[in-house]
DNA sequence: GCAACGAGCGCC
DNA sequence: AAAGGGCGCTCGTTGC
C-alpha cells in the first residue's frame, strides 16, 4: 500500500487527519490542496513551519465520496485497520512530544475520545500508542465549510504550539474538600471568607415547585475549592454566611444562581457580585451569544455556533483542565455523590481560574469596562426579573377569545375557499395550496432560494391576484400568533408575567429576553404593537394599583448615530435643530419639493428609505417593508421607485458610504475588530463577504444604542429607583426604558428619566447626545377612545385621568 | 414519542 | 443579481 505522508521521521509534532482526498492522491501529499493551504496558515500563525510536521492519516485510501463513515460500515474495514497498524508504527518510531487529530475521527482513534466538539483543546493521553499525548481539533475541509470554526481552532493551535516543546502532560492541580465535617468546615469557612476573590457555583435541580439547590461549590483559588450539599441546616447556615459576606465574588452566569439561592433564602449581596466569567467571556468574545451554554436546560434552539458561551467552553479555552462536563450528567446515572461534588468543586475552581485569565485578556483587548458596565447591569436587570409585570387577566381572557373567534371564522372561510381543510402554519400545505392548486406563479425566499409561502409572498402574491384566500391566510396567521405567543403564555401564580433578559445574548451588547427560568412568561421585547389588530395585547400589561407606566424611547436613534459615524454634517444640522424635522426635510430633498409642500406619505416613505438606506439594504427589499404595511398606510411602490429614491439618498449624503461604510472597511480588513464608541468591541470571524460587511455596518450604530439604554437603564435603577418611594424599574425594549412609579410622580419620574437617558457620546471630536420621548399610561396599550387609560404623550397626560375612569378607586 | 430543524413572524 | 442587522417562540415536519 502506497503510503501518503510527509515530514522528518525527528519531528515534535505529528498531524495525523482521517483520510487522503483525491487531490492529495495525486500530487502524493497529505492536506494537499485548499486545505493544505489553510491548514499551513494556520500552523505558520503560531509559528510552526509545515515542513517541522509529520503528516499523515488515519488510512492511506479515500473512501467513496470522501465519506470515512464508509470505513466503518457496516463493520470496520481492512483499510481502516492497516491504516492504525501503520500509524501506530510511525508514532513509536517517531515519539514527538505532541500528536495532532484533525477532526472526530482522528480524535476518536488516537485517544479514544468521542465527540470533537467536547473535547477538542483538551490535552489527552493517546491510547492508541500509550506514552504520548494528543490534542484535537477541527479537520481544516470543515473549517472550510463552516469558517467561524476557524476562530476555534485557532484557539487550539496556539495551545498546540505550547505543548508541542515537551513531551508531558501536565495537569492543574486541585484539591477538593468535598462535604467536609462541620469540624473541618469551621477552618474552611474561616479562610474562604478571608478569600481576596471567591468563586461560588451553585448544582440544583428542576422541580415541579420551582428550583431545589442540591450543593454549592466556594474556591478561593484555582487549586481549592470546597463543597458543602445542602442536606442538613449547618450546611445551608454555612453556605448562607459565605454568600451573604461581602467578600467579593465570581460566579459564572451568576444571575441565575443569585436568583435561585434567593428562593432558599439566601442573598447575595449585589456589590460583593463583581465578576461573572460569563460576561467576562462576552466582552471578549461577543460571538459567543449565538453560541449554546451546557448550563441551561430551556432554550437552545439555534444552530450550533462555533464559539459556546459555556463554561465547557470557556474551559477548554481559559485553561487547560480537560473536558469534565459530561461528568454533572452522568452522576445521575450511578447516584454517585462524590463524583456530583467533584463535578461542582471543579466548576468552581475552575471559574475562578478563568476569572484570572479574563483580567488579562480584558486588559489587553482593552474591553475591561465593557465588562463592568454588564456587571453593573445585573441589579436593575435581576430586580425587573424579579418584579415582572401585572397582567390584566380579564382582559386577556376576552381577547383570547375574540382572536379566537375570529381565527374560527376565517378558518371556515378559508376552508369553503379552498374546498379542503388547510393549515395556514404549515408550510408544506401552504405552498401545495398556492402554487399547485392555485396555480399562483411561484416565489422564492430571497436569501434561501427556496419556495415560499411566507408574508412577503402572499403579499406580492395578492397584488397581482386578488384572491380573497391570500388576505384570509394571512390574517389567519397572524391571529394564532397572537393567541399561541403572547396570550396562551403560562403567567406566575400571582398573575405577572416574568422574563429573563439575558446580557449575554447579543453580539451588539442589547440585552435579550425570554421566557423566565420557571419556564413561565415570555420574551417581553416583541409584545405585538406595530398593527392595530396586535397593539391590544399590550393593553393587559398593567402598572401596579396606584401607578402608572411611564415609558421613554430614544427617539431615531440609530439614525442619530449614522449622521455622525458619517460625519455628515447636513444630517447632523437637521438632528440638532429642534425646528426642523429630518424625514420632512429628507423628504423634501429626496422628492425635490419645498418643505412646506411635503406630503405625509412622503414623509413617511423617506423615513423607510433613510432606514433602509442606512443598512446596506436593496430596493427590493424596501418595497417589501413599504408594500408590507400598504393596508395600514396606504402607501405602496414599485421597484423602480424604491430604487430612485435610495439612490438619490445616497446622492445628497455620499458620506453614509464614503465615510461610515468605507470606514468601517476599512478598520475591519485592519484589524478584523470594531469598536464603537462606548467601547465595545467585536472582532468578526466570518469570511470576508458582503454579509459580513452589512453585519459590520449595523454592528456600530446597533451596539452604541444598546448600550446607551442600558447605560440608562443603569443610570435610572441608582438615581430613581433608589431614590423615589414607589417607583421601579419595568422593562427595557433595545431603545426604550419602562419605569412605573406613584400617579402623582409621573412628570418628575419622567424627567429625570430624561436625564439619566442623556448621555453623552463622543465621535469624529464631535459630542451629542441623543434626545427622548415619553409616554405615560395605566397599561401598555396606546390611548385611544376604546384604551382611555393607555400611554399617551407626557405633554398631553393628566394625572386626574385615572380617577376618572375608577382605576384607582 | 422525543429531539432537532426550518419556516414564519413578533419586536427594535 | 440581489442583498439590512439583532433577537426568541411556536408550529409542522422529519428522523431516530
Amino acid at each position: 500500500m502506497k503510503l501518503i505522508q510527509s515530514g522528518p521521521k525527528n519531528a515534535r509534532i505529528v498531524v495525523v487527519g482521517e483520510a487522503p482526498t483525491g487531490v492529495d492522491i495525486k500530487s502524493n501529499q497529505p492536506l494537499a490542496g485548499g486545505t493544505g493551504e489553510l491548514f499551513n496558515r494556520m500552523l505558520s500563525a503560531v509559528g510552526i513551519s509545515r515542513s517541522e510536521t509529520f503528516i499523515t492519516n488515519i488510512t492511506h485510501v479515500t473512501p467513496p465520496k470522501g465519506d470515512f463513515r464508509w470505513f466503518l460500515k457496516p463493520s470496520p474495514k481492512l483499510q481502516l485497520v492497516t491504516g492504525l497498524m501503520q500509524l501506530k508504527k510511525d508514532l513509536v518510531e517517531i515519539k514527538p512530544n505532541l500528536v495532532v487529530c484533525l477532526g472526530p475521527y482522528a480524535l476518536q482513534y488516537l485517544t479514544g475520545k468521542v465527540g470533537i466538539n467536547k473535547w477538542r483543546g483538551s490535552i489527552l493521553p493517546v491510547t492508541l500508542e500509550p506514552g504520548l499525548k494528543a490534542i484535537g481539533t477541527f479537520a481544516p475541509s470543515y473549517i472550510l465549510k463552516m469558517w467561524d470554526y476557524k476562530a476555534v481552532a485557532d484557539f487550539d493551535l496556539k495551545r498546540i504550539a505550547e505543548e508541542a516543546t515537551f513531551p508531558e502532560i501536565i495537569r492543574p492541580e486541585r484539591t477538593f474538600h468535598l462535604d467536609p465535617s462541620r469540624e473541618d468546615s469551621i477552618g474552611l469557612l474561616a479562610s474562604l471568607l478571608e478569600a481576596d476573590w471567591l468563586s461560588v457555583d451553585i448544582e440544583c435541580v428542576n422541580t415541579d415547585s420551582g428550583w431545589k439547590l442540591s450543593c454549592v461549590g466556594f474556591s478561593d483559588s484555582p487549586q481549592r475549592a470546597v463543597v458543602w450539599p445542602c442536606d442538613e441546616v449547618w450546611k445551608v447556615q454555612t453556605i448562607k454566611e459565605l454568600c451573604e459576606s461581602p467578600v467579593r465574588k465570581v460566579f459564572q452566569n451568576g444571575t441565575f444562581d443569585i436568583t435561585v439561592l434567593g428562593d432558599e433564602g439566601i442573598v447575595v449581596p449585589y456589590e460583593s457580585f463583581q465578576w461573572d466569567t460569563m460576561l467576562g467571556h462576552h466582552a471578549l468574545f461577543t460571538e459567543c451569544a449565538g453560541g449554546s451554554d451546557e448550563m441551561s436546560s430551556m432554550g437552545g434552539k439555534k444552530k450550533q455556533a462555533a464559539l459556546m458561551k459555556g463554561l465547557g467552553f470557556q474551559t477548554s479555552i481559559y485553561t487547560k483542565e480537560p473536558y469534565y462536563k459530561d461528568d454533572g450528567k452522568t452522576w445521575h446515572e450511578t447516584g454517585d455523590k462524590q463524583m456530583f461534588w467533584r463535578y461542582n468543586a471543579l466548576d468552581a475552581s475552575v471559574t475562578h481560574e478563568i476569572r484570572g485569565v479574563q483580567e488579562k485578556e480584558l486588559e489587553e483587548f482593552g474591553t475591561t469596562d465593557v465588562l463592568k458596565h454588564e456587571v453593573a447591569l445585573i441589579e436593575p436587570l435581576h430586580k425587573m426579573m424579579q418584579r415582572g409585570v401585572k397582567i390584566d387577566m380579564e382582559l386577556r381572557e376576552s381577547l383570547k377569545a375574540d382572536f379566537q373567534k375570529q381565527i374560527d371564522n376565517l378558518q371556515v372561510f378559508l376552508d369553503k375557499s379552498a374546498g379542503q381543510s388547510v393549515n395556514v402554519k404549515s408550510p408544506k400545505q401552504m405552498l401545495e395550496l398556492l402554487y399547485d392548486k392555485l396555480n399562483l406563479p411561484q416565489k422564492y425566499n430571497h436569501k434561501t432560494h427556496k419556495p415560499t409561502a411566507n408574508k412577503d409572498a402572499i403579499i406580492e402574491l395578492g397584488e397581482k391576484h386578488n384572491h380573497p384566500i391570500l388576505q384570509t391566510i394571512l390574517a389567519i396567521r397572524q391571529r394564532r400568533d397572537f393567541v399561541e405567543r403572547y396570550l396562551d403564555v403560562p403567567l406566575d401564580a400571582d398573575g405577572r408575567m416574568r422574563c429573563a433578559y439575558d446580557i449575554t445574548g447579543t453580539r451588539t451588547g442589547r440585552l435579550s429576553s425570554r421566557q423566565s427560568i420557571y419556564g413561565s412568561g415570555t420574551n417581553l421585547q416583541n409584545i405585538p404593537s406595530r398593527r392595530p389588530e396586535g397593539e391590544a395585547i399590550r393593553r393587559m400589561f398593567l402598572a401596579d394599583r396606584g401607578k402608572v407606566l411611564v415609558g421613554r424611547d430614544y427617539k431615531q436613534a440609530e439614525a442619530w448615530l449614522v449622521a455622525y459615524l458619517s460625519n455628515c454634517e447636513p444630517l447632523i444640522e437637521l438632528f440638532n435643530n429642534p425646528d426642523r424635522d429630518v424625514h420632512t426635510e429628507n423628504a423634501s430633498r429626496i422628492f425635490g419639493i419645498p418643505v412646506a409642500e411635503v406630503k405625509p406619505d412622503q414623509r413617511y416613505l423617506a423615513k423607510k428609505v433613510i432606514h433602509a438606506s442606512n443598512y446596506g439594504m436593496g430596493p427590493n427589499r424596501l418595497v417589501q417593508i413599504v408594500n408590507e404595511d400598504t393596508p395600514v398606510t396606504g402607501v405602496r411602490i414599485g421597484f423602480k421607485e424604491a430604487s430612485q429614491l435610495m439612490e438619490k439618498y445616497f446622492m445628497l449624503f455620499p458620506e453614509i458610504k464614503e465615510t461610515f461604510w468605507k470606514g468601517c472597511e476599512r478598520e475591519l480588513r485592519y484589524s478584523r475588530v470594531l469598536t464603537t464608541p462606548l467601547g465595545r468591541k467585536r472582532m468578526f470571524f466570518g469570511r470576508w463577504d458582503d454579509k459580513l460587511l452589512r453585519e459590520a455596518y449595523a454592528y456600530i450604530p446597533q451596539s452604541t444604542v444598546g448600550d446607551l439604554t442600558n447605560k440608562a437603564l443603569i443610570n435610572c435603577y441608582h438615581r430613581i429607583e433608589k431614590v423615589v418611594p414607589g417607583a421601579e424599574l419595568m422593562l427595557q425594549v433595545h431603545d426604550a426604558i419602562y419605569t412605573q412609579c406613584k400617579v402623582e410622580d409621573a412628570l418628575r419620574v419622567s424627567a429625570m428619566m430624561e436625564e439619566a437617558m442623556k448621555i453623552p457620546l463622543t465621535y469624529n471630536g464631535k459630542t451629542f447626545i441623543i434626545p427622548s420621548d415619553c409616554k405615560i399610561g395605566y397599561n401598555w396599550g396606546v390611548r385611544k377612545d376604546d384604551n382611555p387609560l393607555g400611554m399617551v404623550d407626557s405633554e398631553k397626560w393628566r394625572p386626574d385621568a385615572a380617577t376618572q375612569t375608577g382605576q384607582l378607586a
